[in-house]
RNA sequence: GGGCAGUUAGCUCAGCUGGUAGAGCUCGCGACUUACAUUCGCGCGGUCAUAGGUUCGAGUCCUAUACUGCCCACCA
């Protein structure tokens, strides 16, 4: 046992915080494995059958894993606080409890990351070095920098069980997700083909919607004229609209709304789109908003999201009359396609080459300036181009409807509540999943082909794939002309891997499930308890794990979803480095201490919420964290002389009401914060739980029971001594001693190291926990026995 | 354009299933009381965004409106 020093003066976190956590860090407090009755550690295979068929003993969340490669910031660090205090209060509730800690490899952040930290200072880049060479480094490097990570989590407090921590590209769990591909591609869920994919130009990576995010720009709308082939009464051309002139090579027909009487004559009517001279026909779609510019859409489906969707719905409903697509722009940026004298030329190029040519044939009508917002990638800002490629997606049809009924069932349960709206619109509206990316850094696609694997795009337009100089139409057609395989290991000799690797959210959307399965403890701990953590993150990272749990294991991957809110700088916006407004742990743990800063995470605040770093906040925390110190001290002095406490009975003693009416207090909030731990409303009832420490007990009750505790007045002359005022004595003291074991254990879960450092001068039974980690949640009828 | 939150004391926010407004900070006054000045006591301060409605009674429910923030989106 640690031996912790009540330290005349102010409390110092400073002193108090590393002594618990070289305690806690001696001991295996931390793991589920501890046992708390016999003070041992149970081996893993005994804890597995303790908890083999009763799910009901233990408590467990696997830890949202922060990326690897440098320290958590304010944000992931809150989530700790609150993972943390659920974890905590469910030991003490008795149960086996696992905080699961990881780490993310972080895939396109990941990669940006080394090549700029790791790589650039050396000279070198993917141009000049091997794959192998640039994987291997990289996990290197990410190994020492994820050491720095950990230190964090511990810091604050988080009482995960650090020898689990797992790395995203650990062996065992690469194979595991790679296995999930399988499994999927056996299902008919994943499949390879040419779609329209929002394309990275700088990251020169395929990306799904929600990796892109939308930016403010200003930007130029053209009007361009388009001749009809045969004039429709005086009428010879009609006029679109377009951001991106350079588009128009690759335009394959113009739409406009059925509904439109203007346009009504020209259905059916065939335009000569200029500068290619290819007949492009008029055609219809509901979607086309008849206010917007001239009613006139030009549909380059190769280079739009939603001009392809026109195209796939015009073609199912008219597949006689089927528009096609014109790829006219490679992922290198430069024009391609049927489109002469500006092939080669830049997209740059091709735009001002276009318009100069409208500009020259008379059929440039005019310009404006508009503001739109354009999508970028979300990790390097650049601008999102659409384009077509060959890209492997997952079929979510099936997933998306069993992760939006689990929710709607209640089986999953999202706080706040107001999220799952969130949760059920994004589900709905969600389009099939483009997994692969064309990145070195993550889990490399299990597919392999019969030698070099060839992608044009052609003379057409088209997306060309050769295998070994042959061409396949799709991976169906490879696989069926044996030049192509889904498979974890090399078929043999001259079978070449795809290049791709997985979206890492394909990874961190089996965390649940690889980590324990890691770990051996599948079947006793999954589905997992609770999962927290930010809002943000709802649509990209809870919602797959939901939908890949339930296909890979058939059931949900946890119970309740706590969503905490975001961190803001000390102005209210965004912590960014661009604003200046970052707050670094260290410095806020060097001035508050960790327990100051897990209030301020926690006390006041409810889930979905977001709240500032504020320093008057934390310093009313510090206050309050003085307030605790010092009134134990006062207690653990002023009932120095009362024997073995927890040996008194409670009937036998003679209680005022004052000491009656605390009891109720302390107790009703043992209650009180125990439902609202429960119901995942901590942050509001601990705004009470602190109120009710600091003026019930401190200002009101300590005060009034003092005049009962003194054995001399100011002179030195003995009071109190008749024998009823002795009882009396005995009565306040051990009111005091006990409620403030009351409060101690009900603060723990939110202020774990002050507690700590205090109970261990508490004077408690021998059958009493060591740490307060195990003590017993105050509990009606048992907590009489602390 | 659609959706979701929010609009309560000078500031930051609580007010759960409806019954005549709360906390912290700030501010003013007072207190060196044998745990604590990182303290204690007292006090100032709100027609709960606006307009209607339901109700015996509404920050609390309903309907509009206006702002603020966030998310989504196909203005070519």
């Amino acid at each position: 046992m640690a031996k912790f020093e009540l330290f005349k003066g102010p409390y110092n976190p400073q002193i108090a915080e590393p002594a618990v956590l070289n305690f806690w860090g001696a001991n295996a407090f931390f793991k589920p494995e501890y046992n708390a009755v016999k003070k041992v550690v149970d081996s893993t295979a005994d804890l597995k059958k303790y908890l083999k068929g009763n799910p009901d003993r233990r408590y467990v969340i696997i830890d949202p894993p922060p990326n690897a490669y440098g320290r958590p910031h304010l944000g992931n660090i809150s989530g700790y606080a609150y993972q943390d205090l659920l974890g905590r209060f469910w030991r003490m509730k008795g149960k086996r409890v696992l905080l699961f800690p990881g780490k993310d490899h972080a895939g396109i952040q990941g990669e940006i990351v080394v090549l700029r930290e790791l790589f650039r200072p050396q000279g070198k880049s993917k141009q000049n070095m091997s794959r192998k060479q640039f994987y291997e480094e990289t996990y290197e490097y990410f190994t020492k920098t994820m050491a720095a990570a950990l230190q964090d989590e511990k810091r604050i407090g988080l009482s995960a069980d650090y020898d689990r921590n797992v790395f995203t590209l650990d062996p065992e769990i690469v194979d595991n997700v790679l296995s999930t591909f399988v499994k999927l591609y056996e299902a008919n869920k994943v499949y390879k083909g040419v779609r329209i994919v929002n394309w990275c130009p700088s990251c020169k990576t395929a990306l799904a919607d929600i990796d892109t995010k939308k930016k403010d720009r200003e930007s130029t709308m053209c009007f361009l004229r388009y001749p009809l082939k045969d004039s429709v009464g005086s009428l010879e051309y009609i006029t679109v609209a377009t951001s991106r002139p350079e588009t128009m090579l690759g335009d394959t027909a113009v739409v406009v709304n059925p509904d439109d009487k203007r346009y009504t004559k020209l259905h059916g009517k065939t335009l000569v789109l200029p500068l290619v001279n290819r007949e492009v026909p008029i055609i219809t779609d509901a979607q086309v908003d008849i206010t917007v510019g001239t009613g006139c859409l030009k549909l380059t489906p190769a280079h739009a999201a939603e001009d392809y969707e026109i195209m796939l719905r015009w073609n199912k409903q008219h597949p006689k009359e089927s528009v096609d697509w014109i790829n006219v722009i490679d992922p290198e940026g430069n024009m391609c396609g049927p489109i002469g004298k500006y092939k080669g030329m830049s997209a740059e190029e091709a735009k001002n080459a276009v318009l100069a040519d409208f500009k020259a044939l008379g059929l440039y009508e005019k310009e404006e300036t508009i503001s739109q917002h354009a999508p970028v990638c979300e990790r390097c800002e650049t601008l999102i181009q659409p384009l077509m490629s060959s890209q492997w997606f997952v079929d979510v049809a099936e997933m998306r409807d069993k992760g939006l009924d689990a929710v709607k069932s209640g089986e999953i349960v999202i706080h706040p509540k107001y999220m799952t709206k969130k949760y059920n619109f994004w589900m709905k509206n969600l389009r099939d999943w483009p997994i692969s990316r064309t990145l070195w850094w993550g889990y490399r696609f299990p597919v392999w082909y019969k030698g070099k694997l060839e992608t044009t795009y052609g003379e057409d337009g088209k997306v060309l794939e050769k295998i070994s100089g042959v061409v396949v139409t799709d991976f169906a057609d490879a696989v069926t002309k044996k030049l192509a395989i889904v498979s974890k290991t090399s078929p043999g000799e001259g079978w070449l891997q795809d290049e791709n690797v997985f979206d890492t959210w394909f990874s961190s959307g089996q965390w649940p499930y690889v980590t324990l399965e890691k770990e051996g403890l599948f079947d006793e701990m999954y589905p997992t308890d609770a999962l927290d953590t930010s809002y943000d993150i709802l649509e990209m990272w809870v919602s797959r794990m939901i939908m890949l749990g339930l296909f890979r294991t058939g059931k949900i991957p946890f119970k309740d979803v706590y969503l905490h809110g975001l961190i803001k700088g000390a102005n209210g916006q965004k912590m960014s480095k661009s604003k200046g407004n970052v707050v670094e742990l260290d410095d806020l743990v060097n001035e508050f201490g960790a327990d100051a800063i897990r209030m301020l995470y926690i006390i006041g605040n409810k889930a979905g919420a977001s709240y500032r770093i504020d320093n008057e906040k934390l310093a009313g925390n510090r206050n309050f964290l003085n307030k605790l110190w010092n009134a134990s001290r006062y207690v653990f002095f002023a009932a120095q002389d009362l024997e073995k406490p927890w040996e008194l009975a409670e009937k036998d003693l003679p209680f005022t009401e004052e000491d009656q009416k605390m009891l109720t207090e302390a107790r009703d909030m043992a209650k009180r914060v125990e439902k609202k731990i429960k119901n995942f409303q901590f942050g509001l009832v601990a705004v009470d739980l602190v109120q009710s420490f600091w003026h019930s007990f401190c200002d009101s009750y300590i005060e009034q029971v003092k005049n009962r505790l003194y054995t001399k007045d100011k002179e030195g002359n003995p009071i109190n001594t008749s024998e009823e005022a002795i009882a009396s004595r005995r009565a306040g003291q051990w009111t005091l001693w006990h409620i403030l074991g009351i409060y101690l254990k009900l603060f723990h879960p939110y202020i774990p190291f002050i507690t700590e450092y205090l109970w261990e001068s508490y004077p408690k039974s021998p059958e009493e926990s060591g740490t307060i980690m195990y003590a017993k949640w105050p509990e009606e009828g048992k907590e009489l026995k602390q």
